[in-house]
DNA sequence: AAAGTACTTGCCTATTGGGAAAGTATCCCT
DNA sequence: AGGGATACTTTCCCAATAGGCAAGTACTTT
C-alpha cells in the first residue's frame, strides 16, 4: 500500500471522525458528536465534506419514529485513511518512532 | 509519558519540521527548507512560531563569512512531539493501527 | 556599484473551522 | 391544536492560519 498524506483526513476533527469510523462499522451522528465533542453544525458539515469526497457513506434511516443519521467509511475512505497512517509512519519514522499499519483491512 | 495532542505540532508543515528536527541534532535553514519544500518566508515564520512557544531553539552563527541559521528541538519541543505521537497512537489505535513511541530520547 | 546570499518582515488574500441561530420535518404532550 | 423536543442542515459570521510576493536588512563577492 502506497503511503499518501491526506490533508483532508489529517485535520484534527476529521482525523478523529475518520479513525472513529475506521473502528466501527456504522456510527451514528450523536455517538460521533458526543465522542469527539463537536457541535451539531460542525459535525454535519464535516460529514458532508467527507461524503462529498467519497470517504464516507451516509445513511438516513428511521429507527422507530425518529430519523437517525449514520456514517460509515467507504472503501475509498478506508484506503485513504490507511495510506495516511502510512504517511504519518514515514514522517514520524525519522524521529525513531514507528507506526505499524492497520491490521484490519476493509 | 502522557499523550497530548498538540495542534501546533499537528499542522502538516510543522509536523514535517518537528519530526525532521526530532531526527537530527541541529538542522540548518536551507536543509529544512529544501527537505520539506517550503519558501523562505514560510519556513522563517514557522520557525519563529515554534521558537515563540519554546519548541525550538534557533542558532545564528557565522560559518566563514556567511550567516547560518540552525534549529534544534528544545526539551519541551521533544516532549511535545513525543506526546503528540502518543496521542496519534491513541487515536489511530482504535482503527487497528499501532504506533510505537520514539525509541530515542533527546 | 551591482548582484547575490541568507534570511526576516509586512502586506494581502484565500481557505478553513467552528459557534450561533434559524430552518426543516416530524413527533410527543397537554 | 399549540408548544416544545428531537434530529439534524444550512446560513451567517468571525477569528485564525498559511502561504506567496515583495521589500527590507546586512554582509559578501565580483
Amino acid at each position: 500500500m502506497k503511503a499518501r498524506f491526506d490533508e483532508l483526513i489529517h485535520a484534527p476533527t476529521r482525523l478523529a471522525i475518520v479513525s472513529l469510523l475506521a473502528a466501527s462499522e456504522w456510527a451514528d451522528f450523536k455517538f460521533i458528536r458526543d465522542t469527539i465533542n463537536l457541535s451539531d453544525s460542525a459535525l454535519s458539515k464535516q460529514l458532508s465534506t467527507l461524503e462529498d469526497v467519497g470517504y464516507v457513506e451516509i445513511s438516513k434511516a428511521f429507527v422507530g419514529k425518529w430519523p437517525r443519521t449514520s456514517a460509515k467509511l467507504t472503501k475509498a475512505g478506508r484506503t485513504a485513511f490507511d495510506q495516511h497512517v502510512l504517511a504519518l509512519q514515514e514522517i514520524v519514522a525519522q524521529s525513531g518512532a514507528t507506526i505499524l499499519p492497520p491490521s484490519g483491512g476493509s
